[in-house]
DNA sequence: GTGAAAGCGCTAACAC
DNA sequence: GTGTTAGCGCTTTCAC
């Protein structure tokens, strides 16, 4: 096998405790001993074995990530970030992927368990009362769901769809369109209530279509509902969603920007290389995981006391290509009563 | 701490070896002590800790995948694959990101090592060398990669590259350029002799242009370039250099498929959502992160005997909307003598 | 400041 | 078929 903690004692003519000392506490260890522990160690090539560490210390120094879907577009960027901070801070992390599934999701977290100090949900499938209980027995993260007693990273997706709304109106647009996700979706739902609140105060009118699935598919199938509408500015659940809907209203012979103006959500390279450049609320995935494992490695660190914590992350509108000022004639003819609007604040 | 090995022996009145044997080699037990075993088992929650396991046994049942940047659209498909290959398999998997750092590489490896069984390195930023010497420690399959002793699992963008050619010529393209990736990239290569070989066979010309960054920044830089060679038909290194190239042509007034016809490498959802859709060749990247599990498990398995096994996946055009037939005067004048071609085969 | 010894949770001979 | 024992690589009392 390889080299082991007792073959540095010999070659350092040390005992084993002083070479762990060395490593796990070297200010315990005197300078030239530590010196000569850490020659032997190099020469030999020697490297602590976590797992074994793990045994005595209850310390993996790893993480788990589970998520629904990792070739979902959304996701990488959040993976990437998060294994990058937790390398930083000396800890590896097993990336799992459900496929949506909240059984495999239980499986995989119990699977785990004994392998990680704790792990990071991102938009869990489970039902809060199954990730309350798993929570007893491991310290967990949530990002985009809210659970009781665990800590939690949010992304503003309320305050990303009233951006939305605000730039659509702005552009004169007063009949829009809110394409919906999945159903039981938590970001959907805030989208929904903050539009809804943000149309109404501008005066303007909103149609919640849905719900329908995160795919170009669900785009694709929501057009003619858009069109039926009379909508003239739609906000999407996300990228992938918005793209569908520009190619369903191509279908129809209805362009964007020109006859329609798009929003989506997540800004997601496909977004950014989508011709036109897809308009939408930035989504700050990278941040999230980052923030995700900083607030994991504090619910290790405090072992159950210390409270969970909730860190809100900002969204924001990113203007591109989809959207452009309405058509005159476009909107309710002139002269005609405009909807009452209950003026902001 | 959790419940362990003999809380289970205690509860099913045996000693642990017999709870032990009920988990890792069921038959070695009577059927009746396994069911009482079982049954104390599930009722107290009992998982084994697969780290103390491994300390005896030897295998971890975790693998570790190290690609070079998870954000990038091509990674994601495989190490999803990958990862719900080796779940079903019994195995969990790191996965970590290099930044494209060979430094950063070897120190992931080195510190995956312990706690790994193997691990699969998706196009590695690492010398053959440094690679050959790690494995003498830990099996290693590489994916895109030749390595002298290990495992590999090819894909055969020479095959994609002379299918693209192919497609170009018969659509009767005469002028070709070939947009090669960053310098050192197998990958392009094998496409570079590949393409050059068909297109003297066709009595093509053929441009190589390079190297370009492997982005669609890549692709922007490159337009003038390819408009200086007076080429009407493109391959690029992938899909984001495709993209990018496709917006620098449209920039400088050259319309694609019209003006240009462009060929992408990889099939990632952002060439799919393109506009226009852009014809490409698919990577069978899934089927690459399953082959190069199994193929690492193998190697697993075999523990240092066992040859390395190389697997070559076919990869394939999938025309879509960037590619159409020359404009008429596009070509050489009619009268002017070919480019003498070499017959194929 | 360093050595000796026990033990983390589990498996693997070896007895019986 | 099951119990006993030693030990995987490491940390951590406890002596000295």
């Amino acid at each position: 096998m390889a080299v082991t903690i007792r073959d540095v004692a010999q070659a350092a003519g040390v005992h084993v405790s002083t070479v762990s000392r060395t490593f796990s506490a070297p200010h315990m260890v005197n300078a030239d001993t530590r010196e000569r522990v850490l020659a032997a160690a190099t020469q030999l090539g020697y490297r602590p074995n976590q797992a074994a560490r793990a045994l005595t210390t209850g310390r993996t120094h790893n993480l788990g990530l589970i998520v629904a879907d990792i070739a979902n577009p959304f996701f990488p960027p959040l993976i990437k970030a998060a294994q990058a901070y937790a390398r930083e801070r000396g800890y590896h992390v097993f990336v799992a992927d459900t496929d949506e599934d909240p059984q495999e999701e239980q499986e995989l977290i119990q699977t785990l368990a004994k392998q990680v100090d704790g792990v990071v949900l991102v938009s869990p499938r489970l039902t809060n009362h199954s990730i309350e209980r798993l929570g007893m027995e491991l310290p967990f993260v949530v990002v985009n769901r809210r659970v009781k007693g665990l800590s939690a990273v949010l992304m503003d997706v309320g305050s990303g769809a009233v951006q939305a709304v605000r730039h659509l109106t702005s552009l004169g647009h007063r009949r829009l369109a809110l394409l919906g996700g999945p159903r039981g979706s938590w970001t959907s739902e805030q989208m929904r209530k903050a539009a809804t609140a943000e149309a109404a105060a501008a005066g303007a009118e909103l149609t919640v279509i849905g719900p329908n699935s995160p795919t170009e598919r669900g785009g694709t199938d929501a057009a003619p509902e858009v069109l039926g509408c009379r909508a003239t500015g739609v906000i999407a659940y996300n990228d992938l969603v918005a793209i569908g809907l520009i190619e369903g209203l191509a279908a129809r012979g209805v362009e964007v920007p020109a006859g329609m103006s798009v929003v989506g959500v997540d800004d997601t390279v496909a977004g950014r290389l989508n011709r036109p450049k897809l308009t939408t609320v930035a989504m700050p995935t990278a941040a999230a995981g980052r923030t995700a494992v900083d607030l994991l490695l504090q619910a290790v660190d405090a072992r159950g006391n210390g409270a969970a914590a909730q860190t809100t992350l900002e969204t924001s509108l990113v203007v591109r290509e989809s959207t452009a000022a309405v058509r005159p004639g476009e909107n309710p003819p002139a002269g005609a009563p405009e909807i009452a609007g209950a003026p902001a604040g």
